[in-house]
DNA sequence: TAGGCTCAG
DNA sequence: TCTTCTGAGCCTA
């Protein structure tokens, strides 16, 4: 081993933390620790395609989505097609190019899935860019090789793929040497081990799908990507450090940079900033002037080559949508008819997704004939999720649910197009988002306890333990999807917890505000202090869910000055004439009970129909875990833990002795609430 | 928060 | 007459 490799391994191998950090920070310059490769796919569409029918490996193919050819194949592109091209044109171009409709992506989508799944083999840390493109941070995969010197150090000096910009071969240099000679910082030994990395990744992308891939490997996300365009068509680059400016200078138009589009690239030309090196030397208070602050200085820095954002690993979409391009549409059954269409496409694209969408976004372009013009325009609203059922591990939508959707499509459709004017529709969308986690099972607790975020389900495990937090407490109180959800009189009797996602409430939010968590400190104390005496035994352990808290939570949130968003907690489209959430709100306000929403599901009682209540009705004060409150269903009860258990029999006994010694109680622990706050009405049986 | 705009592949 | 379709993030009211 080569006593240079040993010294530098010794420099990187002090790692990005730990009592080593100061020694390397002093030796790696802050812009040069990480180790970032893109990887991009070869004319995906049609490299997917060929793979589908190898028989189209030697022809020119072009990917059609409407009329135009959206991608080709190196082929293709010989005879001078070009993405976005009109299908006419390609074909006067090239008379035998193979045209394959690339509207559904769903091969493309499972592709792009399969690729991620190769990539996860070598870092969790890989962001998506669109289905052909990801980022890969591996750093840590990089150090660790270090430290474990798995690497041949014959093979150590030499970088795998293109260098840029290229080593002169009458330079006499190794590469690295070319390395150590752009920057001496140490940051060498990593890029060299990155680019062996990304040979492998490829390799790996290669063997097993058959796919061919550009790779560009430097110290951020701008630089991997750019530089790996740098050499086009199965082939990788790594920028040499210190050089990204000089790089970045070389592609001529700001439009080149990530980040710059069309509508910056024309506001910098207004103050004649064409090129990347105009834009680099371009005072910074003439960009403030133009763009403001924040984006000036964000130009700039780029211009140079800096970019400190991270690779943030690729979760699951935040929405779902559709779109269809159309002839120009004037009526509203053509449009009621587009919708329904795409509803169903749409409904299939989330079927395998796992969660539930409750809000949807509708959009339009409307084209104006006397402008030549068109714009786009989108409107949303919620939907409930009890539209949504799991079937053979499958969403589906339950019976009468796409009416009732496909309702609510139309009355924001008619929000946004005056149907008594003339008008073009030229495109029509349907998108869901605000998604919530949903856990296999009807009687799942679980599912009555979501997170408002879309990352986790919160489990009813979790109420036994430290890790469930009170934000975590709150935000699952306030959004449990229960079928009374759908009906204005329950939905009423219960609003304190039987919330839906509301689009204009703060509680139907897919992530709980910070604004939203300092309403829940306030009030929690509040609660502490004065509510609940009886809390003060955990107070000191603010992260441990009380079965009680639920019940407190619940029933003094409505008492929240923000609790009138909680009013609009459902919209019957079918019904409804007026305004979004008007409907409800009309229902709320007055003190007769709506009749059943026939979009009530009958999974969970309504608290209405126990009149009684239930731990009245459940005589027995002492009773044991084999004699619940009546109607609670035991299997669900079983399934808990048993600290729970113990925990809710305790509180039903409390409550029971408090409710039969005060049949007028309001307190806080008192029984008045209970037949609708207290988690009793979730372990009730499905009837 | 809703909706428009911009950017990306 | 029309540059597709999909998704994310930022900005502003």
């Amino acid at each position: 081993m080569d006593e240079d490799f040993l010294a530098d391994d010794q420099v990187s191998a002090s790692g990005d933390s730990g009592a080593t950090d100061a020694h390397l920070s002093s030796v790696v310059s802050e812009d040069h620790r990480r180790v970032i490769i893109h990887i991009d796919m070869d004319y995906f569409y049609a490299q997917v395609e060929e793979i589908l029918d190898p028989s189209l490996r030697e022809k020119p193919v072009g990917v059609k989505q409407r009329f135009n050819v959206v991608t080709s194949n190196y082929i293709a592109r010989e005879y001078g097609i070009r993405k976005m091209m009109l299908i006419t044109e390609a074909v006067k171009l090239c008379p035998e190019l193979v045209l394959v409709n690339g509207e559904d992506l769903t091969k493309y989508k499972n592709m792009s899935c399969r690729i991620n799944e190769i990539m996860h083999k070598y870092t969790p840390n890989v962001e998506k860019l669109g289905l052909d493109e990801n980022y890969l941070d591996v750093t840590q995969e990089i150090q660790l090789r270090l430290e474990q010197r798995d690497c041949d150090p014959n093979t150590a000096n030499t970088v795998e793929g293109f260098i840029y910009p290229p080593v002169e071969k009458d330079s006499g240099l190794s590469d690295k040497e070319a390395f150590r000679k752009a920057c001496g910082c140490g940051c060498d030994r990593r890029l060299i081990f990155g680019t062996h990395l990304a040979k492998e990744i490829r390799d790996s992308i290669f063997r097993e799908l058959g796919l061919k891939c550009c790779a560009g490997v430097s110290h951020n996300k701008l630089l991997a990507k750019l530089v790996g365009s740098a050499n086009k068509q199965n082939k990788q680059t790594v920028l040499l450090p210190n050089c990204g400016a000089d790089f970045l200078a070389s592609l001529g138009s700001v439009q080149s940079l990530t980040g710059i589009g069309e509508k910056t690239a024309q506001i910098l030309e207004e103050i004649g900033i064409k090129t990347v090196r105009d834009l680099q030397e371009a005072p910074l208070e003439l960009l403030t002037k133009k763009l403001g602050q924040e984006q000036a200085s964000r130009l700039k820095e780029i211009s140079f080559g800096k970019d400190d954002t991270p690779v943030k690993p690729t979760g699951k979409p935040k929405s779902v949508g559709l779109e269809d391009s159309c002839p120009a549409i004037s009526l509203r059954a053509d449009a009621e008819d587009k919708f329904r269409h795409l509803l169903v496409r749409l409904v299939k694209n989330i079927a395998e997704d796992g969660r539930v969408p409750v809000a949807i976004k509708v959009t339009v372009r409307k084209y104006d004939s006397t402008k030549r013009t068109s714009h786009r325009e989108c409107k949303q609203d919620k939907i409930s999720p009890s539209f949504f059922r799991q079937k053979d591990g499958k969403l589906t939508l339950v019976d009468g649910a796409p009416e009732k959707i496909l309702a609510t499509v139309m009355k924001v459709f008619e929000r946004m197009v005056d149907l008594q004017q003339p008008y073009n529709i030229t495109l029509l969308g349907l998108s869901f988002f605000k998604f919530q986690e949903r856990k296999a099972g009807s009687k799942s607790i679980a599912n009555f306890l979501i997170k408002k975020s879309d990352i986790e389900v919160q489990s009813i495990t979790n109420l036994s333990n430290e890790s469930l937090t009170l934000s975590d407490s709150f935000s699952s109180n306030r959004s449990f999807p229960t079928a009374m959800d759908c009906d204005p009189s329950t939905s009423a009797a219960v609003s304190d917890s039987g919330s839906m996602a509301s689009l204009s409430g703060s509680e139907s939010d897919a992530e709980p505000s910070p604004k939203k968590c300092r309403r829940l400190a306030s009030f929690l104390a509040r609660k502490n202090s004065s509510l609940m005496p009886a809390a003060e035994d955990d107070s000191s352990s603010p992260s441990k869910l009380r079965v009680a808290d639920l019940r407190l939570n619940s029933k003094e949130y409505d008492q929240e000055p923000c609790s009138s968003n909680s009013n609009h907690l459902t919209d019957i489209p079918s019904t409804s004439t007026k305004s979004p959430g008007g409907f409800f709100r009309n229902h709320l306000s007055s003190s007769t009970p709506a009749k059943q929403s026939p979009l009530t599901t009958p999974s969970i009682p309504s608290a209405s129909a126990s009149s009684t209540h239930p731990l009245v009705m459940a005589s027995n004060s002492s009773c044991s875990s084999t004699e619940l409150p009546p109607n609670v269903d035991p299997e669900v009860f079983n399934a808990l833990p048993s600290d729970v258990q113990e925990e809710l029999l305790q509180n039903w006994r409390l409550t029971n002795t408090a409710s039969a010694t005060s049949s007028n109680s309001t307190t806080a622990s008192g029984g008045e609430s209970s037949s609708k706050n207290t988690l009793y009405r979730y372990f009730v049986k499905n009837t």
